[in-house]
DNA sequence: AAGTGTGAACCTCTTCACAGCA
DNA sequence: TGCTGTGAAGAGGTTCACACTT
């Protein structure tokens, strides 16, 4: 009963895709070909072809693929039954970010608790969240059945807190500390390392710099 | 003169081993092995072996690799002459997350100026950060020669934002809004796709409960 | 003896190219 | 005819396994 032989890429392209089918739906586009979905998407048309092969939701050569029947197969795989409750850990500057991220739009995730052991900030409620001390942190996430933890605290605490959120049944955590997290096979880190991401930036912005300027041309679009 | 035949994936890992090298620094190590420092950022000795070859530094047996030396190879090869410059567009709480991200510790990246549209927020300083509007926004990229772009805009601005960071001479844009941007082919652009990478582990959430608990053991680390 | 450096095998993901179909 | 679905080739990244070094 291996569920996984999709790929991980292909999965976090579904994702986007879905955002992308919802705004045609709005717009009131109700069949989409490959490769406008693909200029939509910044990818390649074989490659949205491949992705929408997991789905076996097929396309007719006259009218491409059925927007509404596409978004119900990505839910189906990407979405569990209700909303996905996240508990987030460390609520400084970017803790904040995430929860005013999630609020809002009709997201299927929204983040459900949060703890922080500044005493200034637990006990309170920020855009709908409540904070918590790091204490109650077990009891409230077996309690509200939450699934999905967020790690934003400072990099030494990252770790401990990890585990305390394995122990408490957590199966996925993004990691945002810039420090990676050990865990057991079963759980799925995701370690979200700021750092790297502008680093390697930082890089192309240098060789870019130091080599010939070569244009591609400017691609226009995204604004139908 | 083709300056990238260093693997993308291994220009990340090398930002993340030279904050762990520098630690080890801090605290005494001049020297370390590969298998040690693939336990320290959670990846194998081999791959940590592979990556170091771009740098020709080479260990011995006895001692490992030479922290100092592996730490400055790392910094000619990731870093810029000085501290280089960003740019960030969008002062929500994202973009104030990421301004303060990149305060306090000496880091060779810093956010110089930010850009957005309301008025409350703009000719403010945030945490060091001076608040422009958004008209202002070539003339102090040109000025202060600024060599980045973040974008932290809703979605339906990002695109017409990355052009104009593109039309001042920006090479290299990290876009934190939820849809891809495209670019010429010489602008690098890092699409930080959030709302992929939590729907990602909501999925990894949702399968790792479908299927049988299989447990790889907890490894402990990383508080040396 | 115990670690390194690396060719080669392996695995994953992307792209091509074309038969098949409405 | 024009787009899809997909086998096969390609590109990129990881891991193995072993000769080599001190």
């Amino acid at each position: 009963m291996k569920s996984t032989d999709i790929p991980i890429k292909t999965i976090e392209r579904l994702s986007l895709y879905r955002r992308i089918l919802r705004e045609l739906l709005e717009k009131g586009e109700e069949y989409i070909f490959s490769y406008r979905l693909a200029v939509l998407a910044d990818k390649k048309a074989s490659q949205v072809r491949r992705d929408f092969m997991v789905l076996n939701q097929f396309a007719s050569p006259q009218k491409g693929y059925a927007v509404r029947e596409l978004i119900e197969c990505i839910s189906g795989l990407l979405d569990s039954g209700e909303k996905l409750k996240m508990a987030i850990v460390g609520i400084g500057n970017m803790g904040r970010a995430f929860i005013n991220y999630f609020k809002g739009r009709g997201k299927n995730l929204e983040i459900t608790a949060g703890f922080d052991n500044d005493d200034r900030k637990n006990n309170r409620v920020i855009n709908g969240c409540r904070i918590y001390p790091v204490e109650k942190m077990k009891e409230i996430l077996r309690k509200e059945k939450i699934r999905i933890g967020i790690i934003t605290v400072p990099e030494d605490r990252a770790q401990n807190i990890a585990e305390e959120l394995i122990q408490s049944g957590i199966k996925a955590i993004v990691n945002v500390a810039p420090v990676p997290i050990k865990s057991p096979a079963d759980v799925h880190i995701e370690n979200l390392d700021l750092t790297s991401v502008f680093e390697k930036t930082a890089y192309f912005a240098k060789i870019s710099t130091d080599s010939p300027e070569k244009d591609g041309g400017v691609e226009h679009g995204r604004d139908i």
